[in-house]
RNA sequence: GUCCCAGUAGCUCAGUGGAUAGAGCGACCGCCUCCUAAGCGGUAGGCCACGGGUUCAACUCCCGUCUGGGACACCA
């Protein structure tokens, strides 16, 4: 993969000279990223020396590839079939030239073992083993900050996420979002970003008053709106407020109601966040639609977005001219009877993220939002700013649900479908989390209840956890036979073992694939990555005796061997982390 | 009608333009007198929906077709 000159990453601002002060932790490069380097010198000096014409464009970073197959060494480029055509120089000439170089660049060929050409042009580098060590030493010395970056530095991220209605308990559409983004929030902070995670209460508007009015029907046991809200839960609202506020009851309607609303509201708001916060998914804020209306903050948005010129009004309504910039229709804020459309919040609070300093807004939405796709990205634009770089929407596909073959759509308490908490209390927090954070989110998933209540390797939240569990009791055994292990007994050049540079490669790779989560938004790659390393260590456990067999001597290979599983063992925490999943030391 | 997403092993799904496309399950065959078998190994199973294009190189990018799912409001 090449990265162009001048080409800057997407997601810098010009905050980044305070960049510096966030980032005191890992200043450790990677033999990996020596070796990039060592490939771009390389490439100067065969262009400086003539063996590329003067003309060919030079990438000024490179990043090696993780070979698939491990006969193609331990990192591999193509750098010399991408030069090839430009320089009009076959790809395996190009190759040669580059593999002297390497060798004879005196702050790498130590570190190389091999230099290979191979099928078409391909530069395949193996390591030598002394020098496969750094990734341990960099992981235990780094303990829980191994792994983070700078990538997303001094960003500043609004991640907006769940923002349910506070008119009910929050339900399988919910939770996908509820782990994903908070496991993003976790991910791009890894990255370096500056991130605050908002819950958008919708405290205002029509569902609010028949939500009040519900509860008051249930209260005085008379029917309920029609178009109101009909679960079982609305009972106990209402009798949890007629204990502490009987005279609600005795208010003229419309006081009645809005009482009701109100401490409704209250009530089911705290149950949400009750129900997040066990979850593990915390918010920074809670923002109220309604507090967009008070103080003028409302005016003050319509000026701001009048300057950039795409109001108007038109039949008595103000618009704002989202085809302007793509949008199928243009978008009513305020109606022709005064009141406002409920894109006069969207816009407002748009308005509103961009003014508290955010770089960055992500809205992460359901499937049956995507159509606001557009208006919101055409409302940036209207607002002057670059849809392109301030705002970033993922769409969540659904869930399904499964329990004995079985979908399961109804929840007895909510009358609507299952709810959050329902699917907490079956599989627990670490499964429903995990499985939730391990698919893209763009494709629709089913949950299977009964695969996430068993122990087996279909189930990969368990494959994973066990994989650190296991190492911890094989460290706890180690500490009872004495053996010394952590950063001063690596002793690389003894991990010679195929299924030990199989871990060693797996665990360096971390740090690359936090920076790609972050920056694709896409935290299931951090799963996926956790199952992969899980499988590595297990394979490694099954070929690669850590502790001393019976009345064996303890040698510096046993205290080698636990010294790499500690180093794994901080990895599959650190990842677990990311997703807000614990990592048991016993199962 | 317009737009979005998907189509990869029998099933559920990974795969940020690179070499021989992967995992789990299901099927079949194996591995615990010793560090956690919630584990490991092996066999079988593929026209990466289809047709063009771009590229040294396409499951991956572009265009089109087919199939499946979803979304369209002066609702919130």
């Amino acid at each position: 993969m090449l990265r162009r000159v001048g080409s800057s990453p997407t997601f810098r601002t010009s905050n980044d000279l305070d960049a510096g002060n966030l980032l005191p932790m890992s200043t450790h490069v990677s033999i990996q990223e020596v070796l990039e380097a060592a490939i771009v010198r390389a490439l100067a000096t065969l262009s400086s020396n003539g063996v590329l014409p003067a003309h060919v464009e030079l990438p000024l970073t490179i990043t090696l590839e993780r070979p698939k197959n491990r006969d193609h060494g331990d990192y591999a480029t193509s750098i010399a079939l991408a030069l090839a055509k430009s320089a009009g120089i076959a790809p395996r000439d190009i190759a040669t030239a580059l593999q002297a170089a390497l060798l004879a660049d005196a702050a790498v060929s130590k570190d190389l073992a091999a230099v290979d050409i191979a099928g078409a042009g391909f530069l395949n580098l193996t390591l030598a083993k002394a020098s496969q060590g750094g990734v341990i030493a960099s992981i235990l010395t780094s303990g829980s900050e191994f792994g983070k970056s700078s990538t997303l530095a001094g960003v500043k991220v609004n991640l907006e996420f769940v923002s349910a209605n506070p008119t009910g308990p929050l339900h399988l559409g919910h939770t996908r979002w509820a782990a994903v983004g908070d496991a993003l929030g976790r991910v791009l902070s890894a990255a370096g970003a500056h991130v605050t995670r908002e819950f958008y209460v919708n405290d205002r508007g029509v569902q609010m008053d028949l939500f009040g009015e519900s509860i008051r029907s249930a209260a005085l046991g008379i029917a309920r709106p029609e178009a109101g809200y009909h679960g079982a839960y609305i009972e106990d609202i209402a009798s949890a407020i007629v204990t502490t506020n009987p005279e609600f009851k005795e208010l003229p309607e419309e006081q009645s109601i809005h009482a009701f609303r109100d401490a409704g509201y209250a009530i089911q708001l705290a149950d949400q966040q009750r129900v997040l916060d066990n979850m593990n998914t915390h918010f920074d804020i809670w923002f109220s639609e309604k507090s967009l209306y008070e103080d003028n903050f409302f005016n003050h948005c319509l000026e701001t977005l009048k300057k950039q010129g795409h109001v108007f009004e038109h039949e008595g309504a103000i618009w704002l001219r989202t085809t302007d910039f793509g949008d199928d229709k243009d978008r009513v804020m305020i109606k022709s009877d005064g009141s406002f459309a409920y894109f006069a919040s969207d816009s407002a609070y748009y308005i509103s993220k961009r003014e508290r300093g955010f770089d960055v807004l992500i809205y992460m939405l359901g499937a049956d939002h995507h159509g606001y796709v557009h208006r919101l990205k055409a409302l940036a634009s209207c607002a002057g700013d670059d849809p392109a770089k301030n705002i970033d929407i993922l769409i969540g596909q659904l869930v399904k649900i499964l329990e004995n073959g079985e979908e399961l759509k109804l929840s007895k308490r909510a009358g609507t479908i299952i709810t959050l908490e329902e699917l907490i209390e079956k599989v627990g927090v670490d499964a429903a989390r995990y499985t939730l954070i391990r698919y893209p989110v763009d494709t629709p998933m089913v949950m299977d209840v009964d695969v996430l209540r068993s122990r087996t390797n279909e189930n990969p939240v368990y494959y994973v956890q066990y994989a650190h569990a296991r190492i911890c009791g094989v460290l706890r055994n180690a500490t009872d036979l004495g053996i010394d292990f952590g950063v001063d007994h690596i002793h690389p050049e003894l991990l010679e073992h195929e299924r030990e540079r199989e871990l060693i490669g797996a665990l360096g790779e971390f740090p690359r694939i936090v920076a790609s989560a972050a920056e694709l938004r896409e935290p299931h790659r951090i799963a996926r990555y956790l199952e992969e390393l899980a499988g590595t260590y297990h394979r490694f456990y099954a070929d690669c005796r850590v502790l001393p067999l019976g009345d064996e001597p303890a040698s510096e290979l046993h205290s080698a061997r636990a010294t790499l599983c500690k180093s794994t063992a901080q990895v599959i925490a650190n990842s677990l982390e990311l997703l807000g999943v614990s990592a048991p030391e016993k199962m």
